[in-house]
DNA sequence: AACGAAACCTACCGCTCTACAGGTAATGCG
DNA sequence: CGCATTACCTGTAGAGCGGTAGGTTTCGTT
């Protein structure tokens, strides 16, 4: 049992600190990176603030294991998906505001000088548009619209994204985040 | 000259608020706006924290005056605009980061809770989707690719003019932001 | 049972922040 | 000139922040 005792001291530990990521997620969506405190992650998981710096050493080490989170949890597109499953990713989305609240908050905070989350958004988004055209490729090969080549599109079909949570954020009645999407898509679907 | 010294006086403090918003306006798109602090605005102008506090009584008044001069620069949209005239816009954004980079600082923070910019948000992307909507309908009525109204197509464009804007700010050598924008407007513009 | 490491804690340091209180010098007006 | 207002300043209160130092308890291993 020596083995197995090992891997549940660890297992523990792997445990705990997912859930201080999680609460940290929440925090981080309340208040913005900037606006959370370790303070009020470690309250949320019943630790001193203290406490919680023996998981992470520093503000900073909790924020890259968010972002890393977020790298496991939402893949990067790649060519064999399919545009009905971005929009079925859109409606996912619809049902997890916190998440979604999280990394907006993050990426308007990321333009400001010398963020930490800088680097990773703008390396984020080169990937994501290059999945973005190869799906793009995959689906309609290079019969877009108006001569448009699937790299020219992936920066819009990333900015529809990202622009329409914004808006959703804010006022969730009156935007229909997935529809607007789907409604996007009708527009490269047509013959050009 | 009784009259006219009362003028100038008067001016004289206007032109020092409006110092004081310009300064606001550049720590704000540098550290966010919980990131900024009143010392380093004061700093920028020659005062000191408390000198400052003396024409914005609090942080959040400075704010407000912040969000009241952009909504002087930075019309809402009109039905009189023409679509080219969204474009020049965009092209005129992406002169001027700064600007853009205080409003994506201060939209990616405002949904976070209790954020004191929220509601400004919040209620000027309804104006400005409702003004959009009106733009796309005096160009090109109703006759919208794939049945698309100009009520459904306005966030949209939104959207894309947004999130552009994060994907520039991030990488502005890797995105074309006006060429981009002026992709999506083709996209709109053919027959449906 | 003994030991080392992991998992916490209390105490504290130094800094930064907003805001209030109260003073003073310059300015413009009657 | 005299007075009120404006335009600042110094001083400071009061809170919150991230992070360090160093202790103690718990726990798995030997």
């Amino acid at each position: 049992m020596s083995y197995g005792d090992a891997m549940n001291a660890r297992v523990r530990s792997a445990e705990r600190r997912s859930e201080i990521v999680r609460a940290a997620l929440e925090v981080i969506a309340e208040r913005g990176y900037r606006g959370a405190s370790l303070g009020a992650v470690a309250e949320r998981v019943g630790l001193t603030q203290q406490g919680l710096l023996h998981y992470f050493p520093t503000k900073d080490a909790l924020l890259v294991a968010v972002l890393e989170e977020r790298d496991q949890w939402d893949a990067v597109p790649n060519p064999q998906w399919r545009v009905d499953l971005l929009a079925s990713l859109v409606e996912y989305n619809a049902m997890r505001p916190a998440i979604i609240q999280t990394f907006s908050a993050l990426l308007g905070e990321s333009v400001t000088e010398g963020h930490p989350a800088r680097d990773y958004f703008a390396e984020r988004y080169t990937r994501v548009r290059s999945g973005m055209a190869a799906v793009l490729r995959a689906e309609y090969g290079d019969r877009l619209p108006n001569g448009l080549t699937p790299e020219r599109t992936a920066p819009l079909l990333v900015a529809v994204m990202d622009g329409l949570q914004y808006q959703w954020l804010l006022d969730p009645e009156s935007v229909d985040m997935p529809g607007a999407f789907r409604d996007f898509l009708t527009l490269l679907g047509e013959e050009g």
